[in-house]
DNA sequence: GAGTTTGAAACT
DNA sequence: CAGTTTCAAACTC
């Protein structure tokens, strides 16, 4: 907390760290050299400022959730807690470690190739109370790890990885270590230097710096609250008894451990040094319980990270473990009752970061679900975190994400190597949640701020994801960020939650179709039902992801477009980076159309009104009203009739999506995003402010798969239309012999129609999945969706978050 | 909150 | 492909 603590982390912690496996292990897995991590030192404090408005500035969503994975796993220290609940997970997990060695080492490589500072993506990602808090948990951790520079970030945060090197690293973290420690050791003495030379130079730096610090304390200290010496208790109370249980299946870890022989005497110290904030804090805490708990807490997201099936396995272990029901739930628990006060530490920050530091949450019990601000329901999952950051009514609640779901989780199964946010799987939706989906929206989100009710909620959807996705990734975004600062960390809420917020919010509400019809609002969206949703047996959800994936395949193969968005973005690419793309969703259409007969497609009971496109020729509707666009062509909204003539209703179209776009451009990131992304990322964007979006959410399917543009309607004007930039939008669009889905997904003119003259779709290929590079819009949509790496979740978010920046800014920033 | 309306999805 | 049924959201009271 304090600087003084600060300065000893600095100068005691540096024997203990080179004394440690764990630094041992760090120093050679890092790919960076110990200079860079000296340089990371010296600028950390700077860094640690910079850093915040870095952050916003570019967020690197790879860098950050490994980081962050990387800063909060504790030390090997916490035997107990790794051996026992953490090593059993572990154990199951095992096949992936090899993957997360390699996340990690990618990670280490990527930081080093990012700008961004650890401490500036998880600032991204976490909100500012959060940030300062973090800076002193990141701070020692990151600090020790390397520059913010990022340099030195993802080699520590290997080594650091008690996982890794318990589990799977075993044997590559005997090698290293002994170069390791002197490394350490000089870069720890280099740092120290620097700083110490640092300080005398720039006193003013010093003092903001000691100032950012205080701040930091001071937030930590609130955070702190929560690591009262009653929660300790009560955790270490369940510690023991995940312990006990865990013992069994921590047999066969511990044995490992000892062949890794690492010190756990040591470990604690590692820790220490790692958590400083927490041990500074937090004296109470012990040092191995800290670590163990943040093992837990980053084994989590590392396990979840991992492949569904190794989520499962992990949820089976827990379940032995005897802990929580679901999978998702029952490891949640676990690793909150063992890793509390990891818990604590991630709630914290989350909390600061949804709550913006407002909320302590208040818990003063020790769970999980408190810390997280979680729902009460005492899932863990991502959507809890979701939840917290989400709604809140506050302008931030937070994202969707977690819904990211299935289709995501599609994706993600298709593409094993997205990994999935850390989050657990409890949160269905979280835990399921593609990354990569995620994170293109929270930049969307961030962009723009979401002022409709709907939007927000949308916007929580999308937070969900973004807060998943952060939590995995740490993406950070000024838009999370800002989010972070108005969300509360109050869960999100749904219908219930009264206003347009809750209505954007809401899930499901399925009670014959178990959610696994397209009937699902979730299903639909392609993710999972998450604790919001009040259908009734529900079998979208992780536990049954098989069944979920089984029946996406199954209507799939009846309808390939099935999951594909049901809104196709009019608007093609923008040409030029600097014009904005008409991706509002007035220059989207309907992919199929309505078929209202008696709303005069002015409710939401019009899929076109409700998606806020206006109605085209492929609408069936009977006194269409469209206030969007009528499908006969005029425009309810400030439609320009002279630009009319050159199109019927194409013409209006464009009018619409142009005046919308203009209207909404802006406002409505989603559109781009939503666009070019699947129907998750629908359900992340929905910041639309339409007005039906205020009062509703937008429909899921109310964003638009980028890819398709309907061919027909654009093609009917082959004219581009009057106004410039959707002229050049539709330009592209209406050129396109090629395939809209190819041409762009994101680019509001590819819009292809995805529908087939009957209102069915052709069946463009995923647009998640396949696309091929070629293609502009195939080449985002592959970027956002799909993480160019196998790497698990925190290369997803990389790719979206290039993604995001590119859509969100109009694609000016390319992938 | 219950009931009605609506239109999409699913089924035949 | 058309008609019907089922379903859940949207809407109304």
């Amino acid at each position: 907390m304090d600087t003084p603590e600060r300065s000893k982390i600095a100068g005691a912690p540096i024997s203990k760290f080179e004394d440690s496996p764990i630094f041992n292990f760090i120093n050679n897995l890092s790919p960076i050299q110990p200079v860079k991590s000296v340089h990371g030192a010296q600028s950390f404090p700077s860094l640690s400022y910079a850093s915040i408005s870095s952050v916003f500035s570019s967020p690197h969503v790879n860098s950050q959730k490994e980081s962050r994975f990387l800063i909060r796993q504790p030390s090997p220290d916490s035997s107990k807690f790794e051996t026992s609940s953490e090593s059993v997970v572990e154990n199951n997990l095992c096949t992936g470690l090899s993957n997360v060695t390699k996340l990690f080492s990618y990670s280490a490589v990527a930081q080093e190739k990012s700008s961004v500072t650890c401490l500036l993506n998880e600032a991204t990602v976490d909100p500012p109370d959060e940030c300062l808090t973090q800076p002193s948990n990141l701070a020692q951790s990151q600090y020790d790890c390397g520059s913010p520079n990022h340099n030195m970030t993802p080699s520590y945060g290997i080594k650091v990885d008690p996982k890794i090197n318990t589990d799977h690293a075993l044997d590559e973290l005997v090698p290293f270590v002994p170069d390791g420690v002197e490394r350490r050791k000089i870069l720890f003495a280099t740092e120290i230097e620097l700083q110490e030379k640092h300080q005398q130079e720039g006193s003013e730096q010093d003092v903001a710096e000691c100032d950012w610090e205080d701040l930091i304390s001071n937030d930590a200290d609130e955070m702190l609250i929560f690591d009262s010496p009653i929660e300790s208790e009560t955790c270490k109370d369940q510690d023991e008894n995940l312990e006990d249980k865990a013992n069994t299946l921590s047999s066969s870890i511990s044995q490992l451990t000892d062949v890794v022989d690492i010190p756990q005497n040591k470990s604690p110290e590692v820790s220490y040094d790692l958590c400083l904030k927490n041990a500074t804090e937090d004296p109470i805490v012990d040092n191995s319980g800290d670590v163990g708990e943040q093992h837990g807490v980053d084994c989590t997201p590392q396990i979840f990270s991992g492949t569904s099936q190794k989520q499962a396995v992990l949820s089976d272990q827990t379940q032995k473990i005897g802990k929580g029901n679901n999978t998702c739930t029952s490891f949640v628990c676990k690793v909150d009752s063992q890793h509390h006060r990891g818990m604590r530490r991630r709630c914290l920050v989350f909390e600061v970061s949804g709550a913006s530091g407002k909320k302590s949450n208040n818990n003063s019990t020790f769970q999980p679900s408190v810390s997280y601000s979680l729902p009460s329901t005492g899932k863990f999952t991502s959507e809890d975190r979701r939840l917290t950051l989400l709604r809140p009514g506050s302008s931030l609640s937070s994202r969707m994400l977690p819904g990211i779901g299935l289709h995501l989780n599609t994706l993600a199964t298709v593409s094993k190597d997205r990994k999935v946010a850390p989050e657990t799987p409890s949160s269905g939706r979280c835990l399921v949640s593609m990354p990569c989906t995620i994170s293109p929206f929270p930049p969307l989100r961030a962009s723009k701020s979401l002022d409709t009710e709907k939007d927000q909620c949308r916007g929580n959807e999308v937070r969900d994801f973004e807060d998943v996705h952060n939590d995995s990734c740490e993406v950070p975004t000024v838009g999370v960020r800002e989010d972070l600062n108005h969300s509360s960390p109050k869960k999100k809420k749904r219908r219930s939650d009264n206003g347009g917020e809750s209505e954007a919010c809401k899930r499901c509400n399925c009670k014959k179709s178990k959610c696994l019809k397209l009937y699902c609002e979730c299903f639909a969206a392609g993710i999972y039902c998450v604790e919001p949703c009040s259908c009734q047996g529900c079998f979208n959800k992780p536990v049954h992801e098989e069944i979920v994936l089984a029946t996406r395949k199954q209507i799939e193969s009846r309808n390939p477009l099935a999951f594909a968005p049901k809104v196709i973005r009019a608007s093609e690419p923008v040409q030029d980076p600097g014009e904005e793309t008409n991706n509002t969703p007035a220059s989207a259409r309907h992919k199929r159309g309505c078929n209202c007969k008696k709303s005069s497609c002015l409710k939401k009971y019009c899929e076109c009104y409700q998606s806020g496109v206006g109605c085209s020729a492929s609408c069936r509707c009977e006194g269409c009203k469209n206030a969007f666009g009528r499908k006969d062509g005029a425009d309810e909204i400030e439609h320009e009739e002279e630009e009319k003539n050159d199109c019927g209703k194409q013409r209006d179209e464009s009018d619409a999506s142009q005046q919308n776009a203009v209207a909404q451009n802006d406002e409505h990131p989603l559109a781009d995003n939503i666009l070019a992304v699947s129907p998750c990322f629908q359900i992340c964007s929905p910041s639309v402010q339409l007005p039906f979006l205020s009062s509703g959410k937008p429909p899921r399917s109310s964003l638009l798969p980028v890819g398709y543009q309907t061919s027909k309607m654009r093609r009917k004007c082959d004219v581009p239309l009057p106004r410039g930039k959707i002229d050049k939008h539709f330009k592209t669009a209406l050129d396109d012999d090629t395939p809209e889905i190819l041409r762009n997904d994101s680019s509001p003119s590819a819009g292809v129609k995805t529908c087939s003259p009957n209102g069915k779709r052709v069946s463009p290929p995923h647009i998640s999945l396949g696309m091929s590079p070629n293609r502009k819009g195939a080449r985002k949509l592959i970027l956002k969706s799909i993480p160019s790496f196998p790497s698990l979740s925190s290369t997803a978010s990389g790719n979206y978050t290039v993604n995001y920046s590119s859509s969100s800014f109009g694609s000016s920033t390319m992938s």
